[in-house]
DNA sequence: AACTATTGATAAGT
DNA sequence: TACTTATCAATAGTT
């Protein structure tokens, strides 16, 4: 059903009258590099692309002879990491070599820790500011331009959010709509079995018991999802 | 007619009988990845090869949001790198990450660099988490209280965003008005000292002066203020 | 450096 | 996450 809606679009992107009796395979399309705006997708496409990434680098290495180092974090923070021989070696040959290249007159010696500790410190300065720039604070400084721009941003962060809360809301509704309808279909059977024994002449009380079970069970249900309440 | 002979080659290869007669084209064969025997070969594979692991870093760094430091040395020594970002930035996240999750038993040396550093890293995994989910991503681990706590924030932050929005328009319209009442006024006055001229006898024309110097200091005003339109 | 047949990578979809 | 498939991209061998 959803298929055809993407067929939909298909042929309609080709400026062809659309039948809708065909079934048509979505084809890959060349892709744009630019950031992935859907997250799922772009967790996927890190993951194949990442492996991609080492196999090549790795292949370079053994064909050619040559020395590799490659890092690579995701948007999540986790480290990804891959070198020939040592990383710390090629680290630091790359900073001797990226020195002498640079020709600048400095004292390199004992420049990294401090620049270490530097170059933290400003990351947390850069987020620092665009967190309270997401919170609508620390304002003052920004144009018109730029303050609608925050305004999409802000906006974009808040139909994510809703809109992930609404699946988790439509999810935990239909897993309790099922359980519910399961717990019917015992209860039902459950009370057709009494009524069994009732007739067969066994007295045992059976009355009002499904609604009892199905109650007890739904508003368990209710506090293992962790919905606020149960209506 | 080349594609014949290449067909030729392909049955050849099949085992069928080769005719001696046709030119032959070699098709590219499927390589081993182990060090290329000769020189010219291995330095023509370096260079496109390389150019293709640089891209694809690129690639996914753009498409994915993630951060890439990349170092090639060259069998003769020649450096290459490409980095998303600041490439000393990376190379330390990468080096505290590393040593963080080896867990070394190393604890004497250098333990308060070590744990300055810590600290720092531990703010930033903070931030960034934060920051991705004021944006909407990475809510995967979220139930829905949370994700309720989390829509009302962002919620804020939009409002927060959008009242600054407004008020800066607000004032940049009412200056805008005032300007523009100013010189209204200036152009009743030059209006009536005109009048006045021309009913002493002088002649100069003075018909629709007044629409055309307030529009122009208008749009005037509208540029220095960065408004994108003046409507 | 340029060309292309071929292998390799991967976007979408399951 | 892993697999599949149709397509796009990289590149081996050659000129």
């Amino acid at each position: 059903m959803l298929k055809k809606v993407e067929d939909a679009f298909y042929f309609l992107s080709l400026g062809f009258l659309f039948c809708s009796e065909c079934t048509v395979k979505m084809v890959r399309q060349k892709i744009q590099i630019k950031k992935i705006d859907n997250l799922t997708a772009r967790q996927v496409t890190f993951s194949k692309r990442r492996r991609g990434v080492f196999k090549k680098a790795q292949e370079l290495s053994t064909l050619c002879d040559a020395e590799i180092a490659l890092i690579v974090f995701s948007a999540t923070g986790k480290l990804f990491h891959y070198s020939s021989s040592s990383m710390m070696q090629l680290i630091e040959r790359h900073k001797r070599q990226s020195e002498n290249s640079n020709k600048l007159g400095q004292p390199s010696i004992q420049l990294q820790e401090n620049d270490s500790n530097d170059v933290l410190n400003k990351t947390i300065m850069e987020r620092t500011r665009e967190l309270r720039q997401l919170k609508g604070e620390d304002l003052q400084g920004l144009d018109m331009d730029e303050l609608i721009k925050l305004e999409k941003r802000v906006q974009g962060g808040l139909d994510h959010v809703v809109e992930t809360k609404n699946d988790k809301y439509f999810k935990e509704i239909s897993l309790l709509m099922k359980k519910g309808s399961k717990l019917r279909e015992e209860n039902a059977k459950l009370k057709q079995q009494a009524e069994k024994s009732e007739s067969t002449g066994n007295g045992i009380e059976q009355s009002n018991s499904s609604e009892c079970i199905t109650n007890s069970h739904d508003s368990d249900t209710y506090l293992r999802l962790g919905l606020p309440f149960p209506n």
